[in-house]
DNA sequence: TTATAAACGAGACGGTACGTCAAGTCTTGCT
DNA sequence: AGCAAGACTTGACGTACCGTCTCGTTTATAA
């Protein structure tokens, strides 16, 4: 539990969850510019003094809603072959970033590099949920003796996710499953043990 | 010569010209949030109609103000030995992202995923010059039979720069050479061909 | 002829007479806001420089055309009854108050509150008209013995015209024929000599 | 009360009056062309978004710091003569018109023009003052069976002070006590009874 | 007929103010 | 006490229209 996840009392965790659902809905109907702070505070009755004492800005609710509801949506592949499991996930996210969730997932990104009070947010209920479901998966390959012990999952996230957030931000190339995997096999060539 | 590069008349040529210094300076001075429209408009003397009528928005004026600062910036590395160029170029790309200039790269970037109507210049006069760099490092690297022809340049850019670029966007990991070095040298691993 | 009204050259008198033309359109599409001097220009051919050699401002032009236009529109009334035919003009000049042309009229005039550069031209193009025609049936009460010579026409005018003028402006009481009646009566009260 | 005139939260109430009160000190300097939103909101240090808030245009606002202003300024002359206290008010009221006040005046009529959401403004906390007044010494003069009941107060303000302002916004003729007498005169011959 | 100077057409520019928006803070009153 | 309601400040945005200016072209008149 970090500094971000404190229990609450019953009736501050109820404004807390019901603001969450509002901004969720929100983001969900017309992306991050639609979750104003009026427009969350309208949804949820929550007041805005009240959203404001429970983050730090409204990207930070943002981020955490959007966190919260990404946790389940990209379920770790497990078919046994560790190196497939992995190109099957670059090819999942690949799929969410071209998406109308990549959009947000763009939008939240952006708004961090303004806000920096929301980046932690976005880091501790985002992306630190997909570098650990990636850390999994690396593991499993350094286990099998597939990829070396010497490069850590960091780098490997880096390597293999990098390139397609790239594109989603400048959108100067398309996000297709042919380019996902050109991507990653190239990456996973460089990441992996020579035989 | 593009739609965004148009010939213009003296008098036009001068305030676009006028209101593209004001906006590096300030971006210089304070990065994007400083590169306001009325701060544009008060210290380059061209009014604020003016400026939209030369840029679509704020965003894009930034952009190509940006664009043109650092389109010689960056130079080419040409020792000889392919590799050792794109090492290179990472190298320092990842010194710049990690600098100053990187942060309102970052601004800009970000700022463009809010305002479409700036991507096209940010590509135009930004990204387009850095993809064009290594796409010639790149073309050396297949000329001289190390990388494969069947990677396109593209590819091999997003490779290289989707990670520095995530991270400096999430801030989850330094910018560090020994970062670049090993990112670099992941990628290029699976960029280049076995002997 | 005046200083507003002198002689010009060929070329010079078309463009004159082509932007009061459309000037004189405009107004009567919509009024004074859509007599702009762009919109004057555009429709008229006329340049925006020439429109402002021929006058000091956008709002002279408007007057002039507007005047122009209402030279011939309110006939003098001569049925042989001095008397009737000033109650005549003043019901004529109420409904014409009354209707799209007052709209404009009043538009005009609140204008030259604001633009004193276009007050000579509302006055030499359309009210000294108006005045003048007043004058004419005044001086035929005057010799019928009717009015007083002592009570100028001036005065007489301005006490005829000023209310419905006024109610038009702020719009507090209605321009109807049994108002300008109840007003023209109520005057010529005063004006005229008892039996 | 009206409902341009609703009570307000003690907050709003002093935002409310400190507008109003650097509204009126801003149109005591320059008139109305003075009074702009942002002018107004720097003085009064209440923001323009608020000033939108609590009134549809600068004009509304002006046209009720102005109308608030004038209030108290034409105090009612009771000088137990009917005749003589009308007479009286014209002329003070002429020479309102004449003065720095009576072009401010000129200029909210001619805004309320082009500004109809002000016109109400206008009307509420000015004319209606005005109106009410004269009301009054009507009223009396009908009482004291010198004026006709016949002839409304309506009429008889319109008649007694159209021309006045018809003449302080053409400029034609000057605005003396003269002019005033020979008007109110006149209009007043028509207006009461002969004995 | 041709030169040439004035006037024009096209349209961009500087300036000023407008009215709007959303973020984040603060007050007021209810529970 | 603590929260909902909501008004307030701040800062910037993008727009509209005015009147001025530049530049190249047309037109009238005199050589």
């Amino acid at each position: 539990m970090t500094e971000l996840t404190r229990p609450l009392s019953p009736r501050s965790a109820r404004a807390h969850a019901t603001a969450l659902a509002a901004a969720r809905a929100l983001l969900g109907e017309g992306g991050l510019p639609a979750a104003t702070v009026d427009a969350i505070s309208l949804r949820s009755g929550v007041s805005k003094a009240t959203l404001y004492k429970h983050w730090p800005s409204r990207t930070a609710l943002a981020a955490e809603a959007f966190g919260r509801e990404m946790a389940d949506a990209l379920p770790l592949p497990s078919t046994g072959d560790p190196r497939a499991d992995l190109v099957e996930q670059v090819r999942q996210v690949s799929a969410f970033y071209a998406g109308a969730k990549g959009e947000v997932f763009a939008q939240l990104l952006a708004a961090c590099v303004t806000d920096p009070s929301a980046a932690p947010y976005f880091r501790e209920f985002f992306l630190d949920g997909r570098r650990a479901a990636i850390s999994v998966l690396w593991q499993r390959l350094v286990e099998s003796g597939l990829a070396s012990p010497t490069v850590d999952a960091e780098t490997a996230t880096d390597l293999l996710f990098g390139p397609l957030i790239f594109r989603r931000l400048t959108g100067h190339a398309p996000l297709t499953f042919a380019e996902a995997d050109a991507i990653s096999s190239a990456a996973l060539e460089g990441l992996l043990k020579r035989e």
